[in-house]
DNA sequence: GACCAGGGTAACT
DNA sequence: AGTTACCATGGT
């Protein structure tokens, strides 16, 4: 990896196991469109970024060194080895092979805490196409203006505290349905204190899965994603209907709990289970198997 | 433990 | 165009 910055840039090169396209559309992160050919734009942590990928070099447009390493490098998880977590993986179990090679360019992003979790509350029920949809338009509604140099507006996500004074009749308007008094249990945690990003980094994997579980509308499934995508706990293993076809199809002749499913994948994957999992998701969904 | 509601779009016929 | 599938969670 080679970072430098050209005009207002910060180009990337010599950049491995890194594929933009795949890293945004596996099914992780809800709040960015895509403009074109590995051409994106991403909004995270209050900040607008476009991106593009060509084949020997990422460029990060209008972006200062500071925000460069200040959020974004940790944000793509540009510091972590997946060569070898890849080769690491595929030790535990060489039948993940096609899968770790099918998209070799995944990354787990680091985001932002608040938004993971009210995101993934929305996603029960839903698919990804319309989760992006009610997270746009909750942070038009209810989020910070980011004025583009071309004068476009695009919206961050919604503060805690912007969120707080939000009905869940307004909610509602938003298209969440029944998950309108989920997300106002989980905002009310959140901005009471009871839940923190802080108190839940501190304690054990279980502790926090237990912890998030106390908000009304947090199952083992949602926890899991916000453990893994919100909070860096790479240790869990989110089972859905789709990871449990997966499963099913790889390791079992027959349909089996979620809850045996992400145990035998814990006990076989161990702390890589949450990159496993990336793997298996969007490989086994884009091919359809087992269904 | 099994079953169903609830919501609105996507993805099929 | 009409129908079915999607989806996790909580409540029965």
């Amino acid at each position: 990896m080679n970072i430098y910055s050209e005009n207002n840039n910060i180009i990337i090169d010599e950049l491995n196991d890194f594929d933009i396209e795949e890293v945004l559309e596996c099914g992780q992160c809800f709040h960015f469109t895509k403009l074109g050919d590995k051409r994106y734009e991403i909004i995270s942590f209050g900040k607008y970024l476009r991106i593009f990928q060509e084949p020997d070099k990422l460029i990060l447009y209008n972006t200062t060194k500071e925000e460069f390493e200040g959020l974004w490098r940790r944000y793509f998880d540009l510091d972590t080895d997946y060569a070898h977590i890849k080769s690491r993986i595929l030790n535990l179990d060489i039948r993940l092979k096609e899968a770790v090679y099918e998209k070799p360019g995944i990354r787990i992003l680091k985001q932002d805490f608040f938004e993971t979790l009210i995101s993934f509350i929305i996603s029960q029920n839903k698919q990804i196409p319309h989760i992006k949809q009610i997270v746009h338009t909750i942070s038009e509604r209810f989020g910070d203006a980011i004025i583009l140099e071309d004068g476009r507006r695009v919206y961050a996500f919604p503060t805690v505290e912007q969120l707080s004074v939000v009905t869940e009749e307004k909610l509602r308007e938003c298209k969440v349905g029944f998950r309108a008094p989920y997300i106002k249990c989980a905002v009310d945690m959140v901005a009471s204190g009871e839940i923190s990003k802080e108190k839940l980094l501190s304690m054990s994997v279980k502790e926090a899965r237990e912890k998030l579980m106390t908000i009304k509308g947090v199952g083992e499934k949602v926890a899991n994603c916000v453990l893994l995508f919100g909070l860096g706990f790479t240790d869990t293993f989110p089972v859905d209907v789709w990871m449990k076809r997966i499963m099913e199809y790889m390791y079992f002749d027959e349909p089996q709990d979620k809850k045996t499913i992400e145990a035998f994948a814990m006990g076989k994957y161990g702390e890589l289970a949450g990159y496993a999992q990336q793997y298996l998701f969007f490989y086994g969904r884009e091919n359809g198997l087992g269904k």
